[in-house]
DNA sequence: ACACTTGAGTGGTTCATAGTGGCTTAAAAA
DNA sequence: TTTTTAAGCCACTATGAACCACTCAAGTGT
């Protein structure tokens, strides 16, 4: 785990992300490596996978399918070509900067102020309006809350 | 791995591809040598090989068949004729630029900006709009994102 | 057969700009 | 305070895009 809760960034006039400080330091602890494989699946938001993260899901996506799954490696093909349609290996700068390729910066409106969460494997950024949608989208109902007391929270 | 995520090249008025720097970078750290053989399967989308993993390829499509099996020795002639008529031997200029052949260029429409991926042992050049149509076809579906999700992506 | 034209390919130059790196001031934390 | 982090800004550089000029080969017409 990199970091838990939501952190904000940045992205500068020249389309360059800049990370928190908390999250510069985590990367360099766990991963002793600046290399970022910055993508999307959709254009919506931005995934930003530490290179050996990113080198694992490639593992399981040129995986050959288990026989007779036709269908199961057109869906990894999909995938391929939509993280390759967005995606561009980055480093951090000294200032603990990366660049947000062109074609992603405008698809997901990456401007100004961004949050960034972490799911699992990479760094989830959104930019205000997308956070806001997803945050409606992710509201508990009350079966849900009640569900949520069952696990103790 | 030559590299990961999508580049974009230009090809000038006289068919020359101009590929990006990264891409230069990355041919010479890797192959140490600037030939590559530029083809196709079918004239809709180009195929560039760096030499060696051309030469890869051909050891394999001139091996012989095992016993009993005309069928797959025919295939592998179909392929070399196909590849053979839209060939060339090609090698990148001092600015990284590499003619593309005049029947390919036709075929293909190479002109203008290009898209640039790499699959596994070579680039895959399509023009804007045979990009689009590829895009098209790769859209994933919520089934398809929720599949990509479980694999981490 | 010869000179001439044409067009494709080659090589290089120039200019604008996206990207890079770093500096400086401002703000926040210790 | 002192120290760290952030944000804006500025200057430099590498790259890309557009040109231009030259070579060479093929074809054309006399």
């Amino acid at each position: 785990m990199l970091f838990r809760g939501l952190q904000t960034g940045r992205v500068d006039d020249k389309g360059r992300l800049k990370l928190p400080a908390l999250v510069r330091q985590r990367l360099e602890e766990i991963y002793r490596d600046s290399s970022i494989y910055i993508t999307s699946l959709d254009g919506e938001s931005v995934k930003a996978f530490p290179l050996r993260e990113w080198e694992a899901v490639e593992a399981k996506l040129s995986e050959k399918s288990p026989e007779g799954n036709e269908s199961d490696g057109e869906i990894k093909q999909k995938i391929l070509f939509q993280t390759n349609k967005y995606g561009a290996e980055e480093s951090l700068d000294s200032q603990g900067r990366i660049l947000v390729p062109a074609v992603l910066r405008e698809a997901a409106g990456m401007r100004g102020e961004v949050k960034i969460l972490w799911q699992s494997n990479h760094m989830l950024v959104l930019n205000a309006q997308k956070f806001g949608e997803v945050d409606e989208a992710n509201r508990l109902g009350t079966d849900e809350k009640r569900y949520a007391a069952n696990l103790g929270v």
